[in-house]
RNA sequence: GCCGCCUUAGCUCAGUUGGUUAGAGCGCUAGAUUGUGGAUCUAGAGGUCCUCGGUUCGAGCCCGAGAGGUGGUACCA
């Protein structure tokens, strides 16, 4: 016995790619569509670019010989140019808003969404390929600007369905840090970074944690070791009162800011800036509870160059263990002055804010905040092969009154074709056979009816006796019976 | 990238000291019920015991290497 059959491939998703159905899709679409709504009505049109652009353009990763795929997904085109698919949606903007700059109204308000692809190790809730909706204002160097992305972000995640108190912003500015550390001697740029990263730790790691990595460094439980900034001690307790300097409200942050920011023009424009974000975000109606400045905020994109942003939810959930999950950022932004000026040379201020589409979904789900499951179509069964065409004409008669219907296509029997419409969610199942068509009568079945009666019905006989839900009707009045049925359904 | 743990049916897992034909629950398919979902009962299908190599008369079990997963850590434009 020496069959070559070919070895079967095994189906299965690439590790960090998601199938989703239709239950998840509905809950990134409805997300999508609130939040362009709130962009579109602060005066921010579309936008859509191509899942791929130049290696050049994506920015300083760029494929070289040796890992041409490293972070990103890339691949040479058949004039040997590097393309590599996108990693967020901020950096196609700064290619468009540089390549179109003298045809664009200016200052250039875009929104956009669609996937984004990041080839790194995928993890709960983190994946290769997932959903980003930006928006973003470029050509514009006022602090307004900074604070009316942080007012739309705030509104965004009401208008997706957020509670309130389940989620804010917490904002910062880049000039603050690296105003103090000039103040206080550092101007190391690998120090710098170090003592970014050491910050960022600051919620996982406390206090102790960020001293030992503000400088000599830090031995973690499993016993790996990592390298400090090693600023001195002095410059340490200015970073570590500045990071703690946080407080309920942005004017209390903003006092506490200016005592401990110990003085230097970077450092002074940072709290300018912060101090009409202030204002701003007051006369846009945000919420102290809403919108706070944090001093720990860092944001780990390199080009950010004034004002970040991140979201943070505070949903409650736990995984199938009972185990409590975490999310993480939802989402986060911050002003790049210097990313079109990579292509034309000129300065060109921008801000923005990124949600993150596919994270908030999956929280929401998580958290049963959305638990509708998406309803299936009013089935036809087909009961009789010599009957299809009146089971066809049935179906076009109901989706022309607007009521999603389908004929079953499958050749199993009814108990089969009802199990199918009972997993499928439907509302209704329509039953004509040779009885029906002699009597001029259609047989409705309400399924959601059938559902409720079916809890207090023990024996299956009696089940079946009295098929609940069920009605017989003249054809005539077939689509006016759905209708009413559908109607209770949604 | 580094460290730990894990990998047996679609899913969750059991599998004795290394010994016959590898099991359970759930799920799936079908029947009990000529044209009726749920519950119940019955039956059936479903396996590269992650892969390769080694030890052994004999390996799901022991040893080695690799792959994948997972947790931590590092990185995260």
């Amino acid at each position: 016995m020496t069959t070559d059959a070919p070895p079967r491939p095994k189906a299965r998703a690439p590790r960090g790619f998601q199938d989703r159905r239709a239950d998840a899709l509905a809950t990134e679409r409805r997300i999508l569509t609130a939040v362009s709504r709130v962009y579109e009505s602060y005066g921010f049109e579309h936008l859509d670019t191509g899942a791929f652009e130049y290696a050049d353009a994506l920015g300083k990763f760029l494929p070289d010989a040796d890992r041409p795929n490293e972070g990103v997904f890339a691949l040479q085109d058949d004039d040997e140019q590097w393309m590599a698919l996108r990693y967020d949606l901020t950096a196609p903007l700064a290619r468009f808003a540089a390549e179109q700059w003298d045809s664009l109204p200016k200052p250039f308000r875009r929104y956009a969404y669609g996937p984004v692809w990041r080839n790194e190790k995928p993890g709960p809730g983190r994946y290769r390929e997932f959903l980003q909706c930006d928006a973003d204002t470029v050509g514009s160097d006022r602090p307004e600007a900074d604070a009316e992305i942080i007012a739309m972000a705030v509104e965004g995640y009401a208008a997706a369905g957020l509670p309130r108190s389940a989620y804010a912003l917490r904002i910062n500015n880049r000039k603050l840090l690296n105003g103090l550390l000039s103040a206080a001697g550092v101007n190391d740029a690998g120090q710098k970074l170090a003592v970014l990263r050491a910050v960022d730790k600051l919620d996982r790691l406390g206090p102790e944690g960020v001293t030992a990595l503000l400088g000599a460094g830090r031995k973690d439980e499993s016993g790996a070791f990592t390298r400090g900034a090693g600023i001195g001690s002095a410059a340490t307790d200015a970073v570590l009162a500045f990071v703690e300097a946080g407080r309920d409200t942005r004017a209390g942050t903003l006092d506490r800011l200016a005592q401990v920011i110990g003085g230097s023009p970077e450092g002074d424009e940072g709290l300018r800036e912060l101090s009409l974000i202030s204002g701003a975000l007051g006369r846009l109606g945000v919420g102290e509870d809403q919108a706070l400045f944090d001093p720990s905020i860092v944001r780990g994109l390199e080009y950010y160059t004034g004002a970040v942003f991140e979201a943070d939810i505070a949903l409650e959930a736990v995984g199938e263990r009972g185990e409590p999950v975490r999310f993480g950022s939802i989402g986060g932004g911050g002003r790049y002055d210097d990313l079109v000026a990579r292509f034309t040379g000129q300065r060109t201020p921008a801000t923005g804010f990124s949600f993150g589409v596919s994270r908030l979904a999956a929280a929401l789900a998580a958290a049963g905040a959305t638990g509708e499951r998406t309803r299936g179509p009013v089935v036809i069964i087909a009961l009789d092969g010599a009957l299809m065409s009146e089971y066809f004409a049935i179906a076009g008669e109901l989706r022309a009154a607007g009521v999603p219907a389908e004929v079953y296509l499958g050749t199993s029997g009814m108990r089969a074709q009802m199990k199918y419409a009972d997993r499928r969610l439907s509302p209704a199942a329509v039953i004509v056979g040779g009885d029906e068509l002699a009597a001029g009568t259609v047989t409705i079945k309400d399924l959601d009816l059938g559902r409720m009666l079916a809890e207090s019905v023990a024996d299956n006989r009696t089940w079946r006796d009295d098929r609940p839900g069920q009605i017989t009707t003249p054809r005539g009045e077939l689509v006016a019976q759905i209708r009413r049925i559908v109607e209770a359904a949604s």
